[in-house]
DNA sequence: ATGAAAGCGCTAACAG
DNA sequence: CTGTTAGCGCTTTCAT
């Protein structure tokens, strides 16, 4: 492993400016610069990042913490973070908190205060108050990412508005009975979602003039298996079937259109269903959908956080903009058939 | 942020004790370590991993070089080494090579080089020699996962055995015409998995005198999708259609038994449908699978890292242990219906 | 069992 | 634009 004072000895200069020219800070005479990167590549040396850390005070690495790694979401927004990162050079270090409360307390007090990370992004996580002052204290800058953190930055959709784009989707077809499969209260104690896409659902019901009829509803778990089953209870009742169903994610979705196929329904024609994500999924199911982009939202994140760490650049994105949503329609919704 | 050397004064000893009463190397009388550890909680000190690791050399860091995040099994693997690694106070870093080869390059000269990690993990990738090389001139240990790097200690299912099992159910259910999805060829350059796979299939079918029939087989993706397109061409043929499938992976397996669906056959009367990996949706799908363990798979690595890293450890896990698979029977397999 | 002190390899003033 | 030099905060010999 060559270090930086032999490069700096076959470039013919000093280790400062071995420093500066690898790094791009500090001015360096094209010359010199050039020698540098010749000597460099010719010893293979690379620096070591804790010596340069331990310098610097900047780690080049970023935190990511996250309740899952296998669900669809989660590893779309992780994937946009990564890649993100991996193109401005910085490391990602994960911390899954799947667990137990336990694991979460060790991983705020053990490793994000190691100085090993520049950076925080919290996905669907509700941070206490404490963590988030913790690492404020720390000059660690922090951003959420499809959950609100009081007080921190943070990237979501607007879940009122797609409810209410995806309800209005089904009421422009004609459909007035429309069911809604959201999120069982737990779900809503990291992440408001459910509540707020419950909110644009009714919400749009009301504006058209449709009462909101609490026997549509049915929780689920954002599982295909729970959608699955949502939809059984909704879809089986003797009379009066909703001819719509609005589920609160794509997995759902997926499950009750394999309900209404098991009761001998046919999507579209006997009921209409849309979800929200546009999953990996919903193109082979031909599920109609209002498309989050995840991988978009962890590359954004990433481009707040850069802004803050590294404000040189260009000043790029403007602060504010709201994230992208947009509905795909495919064939699982058509207009109800006629009422006999 | 309390240094170590406020610690010591506070405790009333050395710098050095501390270290080594914090860290557990070197002995230290039980009053000093008591001392130390009430000085520091008091100040809530958490050691800077930098300055530890450039004195050290160790990082107490972990890479992993993963092709996907979105797919279950790497996912799942991931998962299991997170948590491994968590409990022994590891952090792991990410690095995710879905793109181009010029990522792979670049994760390699400039990521795992840094000194930022004490190992790599592999997940699914055969690693050149040139990086297999670079890696143990740096003495940092590396085990695959998944895929057979040469030269490297690796975590691979049986894929011939598991095939094989899969393939022998189906037989001792009374089915001769078997037919099997597999991979493509592509999937082939990583890990040989497809290949050793429809070799434990043939195998399989040759000691119960059974023909290899070239026409049983169809290549796909992995995918539910590719799946479901493939069982399409196997079951839609008129005549001589075959009585069961055996998929390479449960994804394809399910998408076969949503193609039987479509074809107005049923599952298992009709034909009989069988995979590996034991997905989540399986028991959703009631799929009959060779269940892989993919999150032990991550464990497992991570205790053979360990043990290189610390091998003062009780000397646990024996070196060669073959990994664990099994046969799970849902509704998704029966006797084949008798010929009328 | 403990302390003193020499680095680990690099960066950032500072001076020139 | 470039060199000199003092640390960054810890670990680890080497004594004691």
């Amino acid at each position: 492993m060559a270090g930086i004072e032999e490069v700096a000895k076959l470039a013919g200069v000093s280790t400062a400016t071995v420093s500066r020219a690898l790094s791009g800070r500090g001015h360096v005479s094209p010359g010199s610069k050039a020698k540098v990167i010749e000597a460099a590549t010719q010893l293979g040396y690379v620096v070591s990042s804790n010596a340069s850390s331990l310098a610097s005070g900047r780690t080049r690495n970023i935190g990511v913490v996250i309740p899952f790694l296998n669900r669809w979401f989660f590893s779309s927004v992780l994937e946009g973070a990564q890649q993100a990162l991996l193109r401005k050079g910085y490391d990602l270090t994960l911390y899954n908190l799947s667990g137990d409360g336990n694991e979460r307390v060790s991983v705020f007090e053990h490793f994000l205060l190691r100085q090993r990370v520049d950076a925080v992004i919290a996905v669907s996580l509700e941070l206490t108050e404490r963590e988030v002052t913790r690492l404020h204290d720390l000059g660690k800058p922090l951003v959420g990412v499809g959950g609100p953190i009081p007080g921190v930055r943070t990237l979501t959709i607007d879940d009122v508005a797609v409810a209410r784009l995806a309800t209005e989707h089904l009421i422009g077809l004609g459909h007035t009975r429309i069911a809604h499969i959201g999120g069982q209260l737990e779900f809503d104690l990291d992440f408001h979602l459910p509540t707020n896409r419950r909110l644009g659902y009714e919400a749009a019901l009301l504006d058209a003039g449709i009462e909101v009829d609490p026997r549509l509803f049915a929780p689920a778990d954002f599982t295909i298996k729970g959608g699955y089953h949502a939809a059984k209870q909704l879809l089986g009742v003797p009379r009066d079937r909703p001819t719509a169903i609005f589920a609160a994610s794509d997995e759902m979705a997926i499950g009750s259109i394999l309900a209404a196929r098991d009761l001998g329904l046919v999507v579209p024609r006997d009921v209409s269903i849309i979800g929200i994500d546009d999953h990996d999924l919903a193109d082979f199911f031909g599920l109609t959908t209002v498309a989050q982009f995840p991988r978009l939202q962890g590359e954004k994140a990433v481009e707040i956080l850069m802004e803050q760490l590294e404000p040189d650049a260009d000043a790029a994105a403007p602060a504010a903009t709201p994230l992208p949503y947009e509905l795909i329609v495919r064939s699982s919704t058509a207009r109800p058939a006629p009422v006999d």
